[in-house]
DNA sequence: TGCAGATACATAAAACTCTTATGTATATTT
DNA sequence: AAATATACATAAGAGTTTTATGTATCTGCA
């Protein structure tokens, strides 16, 4: 069985709530396994979101009022649609603002060349 | 008194031994206390090591044999510098590929477009 | 000279995030 | 019929970082 290459997982950690609220601002309401097979998809397996890490990651930005629910039946099974608030389009524009500065500044500081192609 | 704007912590989260490793490999020997200024120098002060941070990661990395150390007294203070091993120079080159790639995944996910200047 | 701030190390408790494991249940494919 | 995919959820444990604390020396300046 073929196991692809994805990154440490270090890597990884802190930009779950920036790629969810950025999915979410393009799609104006996803299911949470709907997010997981997005990201795998977009990114070519290299990052696979784990439940574990998703659904209590979600519900925290529920209580935070950043997205809200609603739950659809799809037919015996469930599903839980999120959407952003008002207040979580800002958030969602800040996050990912915030994170195109980091990269530059990393890339500035760990001397990363931009890639032709 | 001003408080310089840092980037949110949990983005900085798993970046820390990259960024501690490609520093080593450009300055052959840094103390830690020298990373800590190089870095916030660096970034214009958005990236700040703290010390719980950075001396524990150092001592897992002499544990785990990316650096040596070696001590030097400085009048009456005393220096702990931090040198790669050759399997830590292998270990900063894949750190710093697998970030750079990281980036351009990221970039795509997020549609980070790329800035001019 | 005395005090603040910088230099320089270190550790430990607590917080936070993610992994791994587990649980439940339905739908689809082989 | 069984395996895989869909779809949710939680909890224990691991790993990293923050915050707080401790020790000590050096420098600048008022």
């Amino acid at each position: 069985m073929y196991i692809c290459p994805m990154y440490s997982s270090e890597l990884i950690k802190g930009t779950l709530k920036t790629i969810i609220l950025k999915l979410l601002s393009e799609n104006k309401e996803m299911y949470g396994y709907e997010i997981t097979q997005k990201v795998k998809d977009l990114t070519d397996n290299k990052i696979q979101i784990t439940e574990g890490a998703l659904y209590p990651t979600l519900h925290a930005l529920e209580n935070d009022g950043i997205v809200t629910t609603e739950i659809v039946n799809i037919g015996k099974r469930v599903r839980k649609y999120y959407k952003l608030t008002p207040k979580g389009k800002n958030s969602a524009t800040e996050k990912v603002t915030e994170f195109a500065d980091f990269i530059n500044t990393m890339k500035f500081l760990l001397d990363i060349k931009p890639q032709l192609g």
